[in-house]
Order: C-alpha cells, then sequence, then structure tokens
DNA sequence: GGGCAGGTGTAAT
DNA sequence: ATTACACCTGCC
C-alpha cells in the first residue's frame, strides 16, 4: 500500500537524504530505502510529492512528514542564503536540501560514531549495532546493558567505551535527552559536551540534524576546507574562527549554510576526480 | 600493504 | 583558550 506525501519546490529528497545528516538511508534506482517506525519503508520522489511505500497507520505518515521536513519553508531560506555572494554561486547545485528532524538518541549514537571514521564504515556499523541488538535501533537500556566486547565487534572500535557510558547515564536518568529540545543552543551545547565521545562537531551535528537548532555550524574537514577557500581567501582558520565566523555572518541559517557549503565541496570534488565516491555495496 | 577517514580525549602551554 | 598527539579498523 502506497501513500503520498505533497511537497512543496524547492524540495529535493535525494539531497536531503544524500547531505550527510543522515547515515541509514540507501538509495538505489531514484528510490530511498531505510527504517522509519521501525519498518523498512520507500521513498520516492515524484515531482511535487513523496510517494511512501511500508507504512500503514496515518500517524506513522504524519510522523514522516515532520521527519522528512517537508514543511520548512526553503523557498524563503534559499533566498535568505542567496544574499551571500558565495552561495548564490553555490546554491543552483544544491538547492532543495531539508534539515531533517531525526531522533536525537539515534541521531548522538551516529555522530559519535562518525568520528575518525569514514562514511562506508559509519554505515556498516550502524547495521551491525541495530542486528546486534535488535529493535528498530538500539535504545540507551539496551546499549547500558551490553558488553564492550560486543560493542567492539560492531566495528566500534576506541569509540566502544564512549558509547556505553553514555548510554549508561542516560539510561540511569543522569542526562534527559528529550530535555534540551526547549534548551537553548548554546546551553544544550555545553550539556551535550559532557557526555564522553561528544565534541564541538558532534554536538553541533546533534543540535541541528535533532533538534533543528539553526545556529549551529557543524565545522568538519570538508567544511573547514570550503570555508577557508572561499570565505578565508585560502588561509588557513581554525575551527572556532569558523564558526564565529558563520554564526555572525549567517545567524539562525548557519545550519543551512554549513549544509550547502558541504553538499557542494563533497560533490565538486567527487565530479573532478571523476566519480569515485565510495559507496559501500549493497 | 601503508595511509587515509565527517574528531575527541588528554596533557601541556 | 589553544595546540600536539594518539587512536580502532575497514577500505582503496
Amino acid at each position: 500500500m502506497a501513500a503520498l506525501i505533497p511537497v512543496s519546490p524547492p524540495y529535493r529528497l535525494d539531497r536531503t537524504l544524500s547531505c550527510g545528516q543522515a547515515f541509514r538511508w540507501q538509495w538505489q534506482d531514484g528510490t530511498a530505502t531505510g527504517v522509519f517506525a521501525g519498518r523498512q519503508v520507500r521513498l520516492k520522489q515524484e515531482q511535487h510529492r513523496i510517494r511512501v511505500e511500508g507504512l500503514q497507520k496515518p500517524e506513522q505518515l504524519t510522523a514522516l512528514q515532520h521527519y522528512l521536513a517537508v514543511d520548512e519553508p526553503l523557498r524563503t531560506i534559499e533566498e535568505t542564503l542567496r544574499r551571500d555572494r558565495i552561495l548564490r554561486r553555490i546554491l543552483p547545485h544544491t538547492t532543495g536540501i531539508a534539515l531533517m528532524r531525526q531522533d536525537p538518541w539515534e541521531c548522538l549514537v551516529s555522530f559519535v560514531i562518525s568520528a575518525f571514521n569514514n562514511i562506508p564504515k559509519i554505515e556498516l556499523t550502524l547495521e551491525k549495532l541495530c542486528h546486534r541488538y535488535g529493535g528498530p535501533f538500539p535504545s540507551p537500556q539496551t546499549l547500558a546493558g551490553a558488553r564492550l566486547r560486543e560493542l567492539r565487534s560492531c566495528l566500534l572500535g576506541y569509540r566502544a567505551p564512549y558509547l556505553l557510558e553514555m548510554a549508561k547515564r542516560i539510561a540511569a536518568g543522569g542526562f534527559e535527552l528529550s530535555e534540551l529540545a526547549d534548551v537553548p543552543y548554546a546551553e544544550a551545547r555545553k550539556l551535550l559536551l559532557t557526555l564522553p565521545g561528544v565534541g564541538h562537531k558532534v554536538a553541533d551535528c546533534v543540535l541541528l540534524f535533532a533538534y533543528g537548532k539553526g545556529e549551529a555550524f557543524p565545522v568538519d574537514v570538508w567544511v573547514k576546507r570550503a570555508v577557508e577557500r572561499w570565505y578565508f581567501s585560502g588561509r588557513p582558520a581554525t575551527e572556532k574562527r569558523i564558526r564565529d565566523a558563520a554564526r555572525a555572518r549567517f545567524g539562525p541559517l548557519a545550519g543551512y549554510a554549513q549544509q550547502h557549503l558541504y553538499y557542494y565541496i563533497r560533490n565538486a570534488v567527487t565530479w573532478q576526480r571523476g566519480n569515485t565516491v565510495t559507496r559501500r555495496k549493497a
């Protein structure tokens, strides 16, 4: 049984799902496959709507709409971003990206794993975690009861203790993820930084991709390169300087600016080198 | 086979 | 506040 989600331009499902904010959607033949609400789901955009296969209940569809952020005012957002002369040049290649509203716990785990790692292995690790601990995604309680050795067998490497300690703290009620939603960006960031394995970059990813805090500007190696090249005349700049500059320039749309810069520089490199992006085989 | 890959923790300045 | 260095492990 298929359902339809209406979308308005310039929303683009392909760019939204493959701009680095979510790791668990596989894309092939114009269709995205992934897990949502505990079910295998297939998504395909047909002009002004998204065809959804795999969901039964109306409330699951509503939740999916929320997750995909199809209601984001992208037209207005991109219009504002185009006032920046760099983004004005980039946007034709990146238009349609929406910041999703992911589950905070899943997002947190995903990006702790992402540190000093590569994308195929991050995806593989998440798959192994879900497979070994069952469910659509292992809860804090489940991971809190896991054995360190067992976690390591999911390719977590040195990150396994971080995940275990984080899960224990959250499961024991020592850190309430849901409460961060109402906490302002700066304070929520400080709180996230107290978790093991969470540094500036991961904290900003979670604040942006799960809590919708638009001031967040995650600086990874790619965004660093992009900002140095296009905003600092090719001069090296510290991570903090880059973040401060971004917040000053883009304010609450810093996160959107980051997504467009990231998506563009990653793909530009790919285009130059001739389609050598490493994607894990299905 | 050696180096690389979406940073973070730790120690020292 | 800023900087240097080690780090699991699969993959190219």
